[in-house]
DNA sequence: ATGCTGACAGGAG
DNA sequence: ACTCCTGCCAGCA
């Protein structure tokens, strides 16, 4: 099972209506330290892998921005759309909503 | 081969 | 609170 691979396999666990980080995946695979692999890894998502990827957001909920999806706001529209809540500074509600894999 | 960049994170100044 | 630096590793000029 290939890097990227794993982190696929790990997004496609988190259920609608739930977020998680870089780092929890990176962690979850066993190197905490490869969080910017992950988020290589979500960049070159292919879209056969069904990744809800913008469940996935920075280590203090804020949204990736830039390269994705076509802006934080669509991402962010998304995951409201999921029933994810955002604090007014418009970062993800971690508190509420961060997956912890503990399935 | 070398160096820079990047959907990141954490620590230091 | 904010900016800068380093570690990690894949991709590209």
């Amino acid at each position: 099972m290939s890097f990227p691979q794993q982190v696929y396999a790990l997004v496609r666990q988190v259920p609608s209506g739930c977020v998680t980080t870089y780092g929890t995946i990176a962690c979850l695979l066993g190197d905490p330290r490869k969080a910017r692999q992950v988020g290589w890894a979500m960049a070159a998502t292919p879209d056969g892998a069904r990744v809800p990827a913008h469940r996935v957001v920075r280590a203090n909920g804020a949204l990736a921005g830039r390269h994705a999806f076509g802006g934080e706001a669509i991402q962010r529209a998304l995951l409201e759309a999921e029933g994810v809540t955002f604090l007014d500074n418009g970062c993800v509600d971690l508190d509420s909503h961060l997956w912890l894999f503990e399935s």
